[in-house]
DNA sequence: ATAATGTCTCTAGCAACTAGAGATTCAAGA
DNA sequence: TCTTGAATCTCTAGTTGCTAGAGACATTAT
């Protein structure tokens, strides 16, 4: 059995993220020792290696929820769980899109400035009106970096 | 003078991140009516349609916050200006690069999944086991997300 | 005058943690 | 065995940038 500090080292989560997953319902409630402290089984380990990765690729935890549910149910056809993915597959080109056409207008504001006073700056003109923008980029462009 | 609807229209923002604006001191504290309703002159409106405008570039508040500080010393030289757009910029190249990591891992899950039950998914296999990556991903790549 | 909005303040909630206080428990060395 | 230092415990509150709701007051239209 591991305690908390070792299996915070063994899959790569903080400690107190252990806890939390634990709070939330994401991980079973460890058994204690007598004095109370965590100990996990290997199991364990292995259920929060699969959270971990799934964080890694930016699934959220209610999304997680779901695929350990379903990783749970192995006879079940894994369909519900290719949607889940194609979702967030989905979600992150997404994300690529609208952060290309960020990069692209922030490009163009930075080229322009001629590095004078603030009086004269490209980027601050350029943020104070719209109207100096290649693009009709809206609200929608920055939800990215939410 | 508009009222805080009128205004919120006008600059696509919403009223109570109008408020909320004000609260943190990123909007000086309005004018009010006789019966304590917030006024606002044009001035404020563009105020706060240069907010608006950074945020749709995602840059963060506290950012904003000093490009609107430096916005009201004309004056001065504007390389601090510069500094923040181009660390924005970097931000965002960096959350491309990771996205795209993401992105590959994501579909090179989903391409191996036969569609059978969860005991043969690759999904979740993957998920189960980081030695499937093709990449050697860390948590970094998913900080894009947050 | 009355009804329908609009606005006010205040609190609480979202995701996914992170940081800290103050108390307890464990592990290793003398 | 004792002691010291590290690890752990619970609990609360903070982070970012808002959003939602309650209950009360103001304004506007009919």
């Amino acid at each position: 059995m591991l305690s908390i500090g070792k299996l915070s080292e063994a899959a790569g989560v903080k400690v107190p993220t252990i806890r939390y997953y634990e709070q939330i319902g994401l991980l079973p409630a460890a058994d204690r020792s007598k004095g109370n402290q965590r100990l996990y089984s290997p199991a364990a380990g292995d259920r929060l290696a699969f959270i971990r990765h799934a964080r890694d690729l930016g699934f959220p935890l209610e999304a997680i929820r779901d695929l350990l549910g379903m990783a749970d149910r192995p006879d079940q056809p894994c369909a519900a769980v290719d949607s889940i993915a194609k979702a967030q597959l989905l979600a992150v080109e997404g994300r690529i899109a609208r952060l290309m056409a960020l990069k692209s207008e922030l490009e163009r504001m930075i080229a322009q400035c001629a590095g004078g006073c603030v009086a004269d700056c490209r980027v601050i003109e350029c943020l104070g009106s719209h109207a100096h923008c290649s693009t009709d980029h809206g609200r929608e462009l920055a939800e990215v970096l939410e």
